[in-house]
DNA sequence: AATTTGACGACCG
DNA sequence: TCGGTCGCCAAAT
């Protein structure tokens, strides 16, 4: 784990507009290496500068051990919630733009 | 160096 | 829909 793989992972957390959200997965899909769980880590080291809430597990469940605090903060954005977990149907965010655009800024 | 442990995911019954 | 299971990859022991 080096300091652009955890910068880069936070910089596609801070795309995601409020009221959509994105998987674990979907994120280390964008940075091209690791994985689900890599994200997951990098997180829980360095996620408290961002809207961490808006990453959630490819259920639709927020972050488990934040998963109370988590939904509040959804709901609060008006996020489409189907009953305890988020509608990812209509709430997933599309990074393909978004992707583009880090990887220009970050190999140019 | 080997094993366990996660803010995970896909599959299957 | 709900669990159990297995795969995954880096960090911590």
């Amino acid at each position: 784990m080096d300091d652009d793989y955890t910068e880069l992972v936070l910089t596609v957390v801070e795309q995601i507009p409020p009221g959509r959200v994105v998987t674990y997965g979907d994120i280390a899909e964008v940075v091209g290496r690791g994985g689900p769980r890599q994200v997951g880590h990098v997180m829980a080291l360095f996620g408290d500068g961002v809207p961490w809430w808006r990453v959630v597990r490819a259920d639709g469940r927020p972050a488990r051990p934040l998963e109370k605090h988590g939904l509040r903060l959804l709901r609060a954005d008006n996020t489409p919630l189907k009953g305890d977990r988020v509608d990812m149907a209509r709430a997933r965010f599309r990074m393909d733009g978004a992707a583009a655009e880090i990887r220009f800024r970050d190999a140019p």
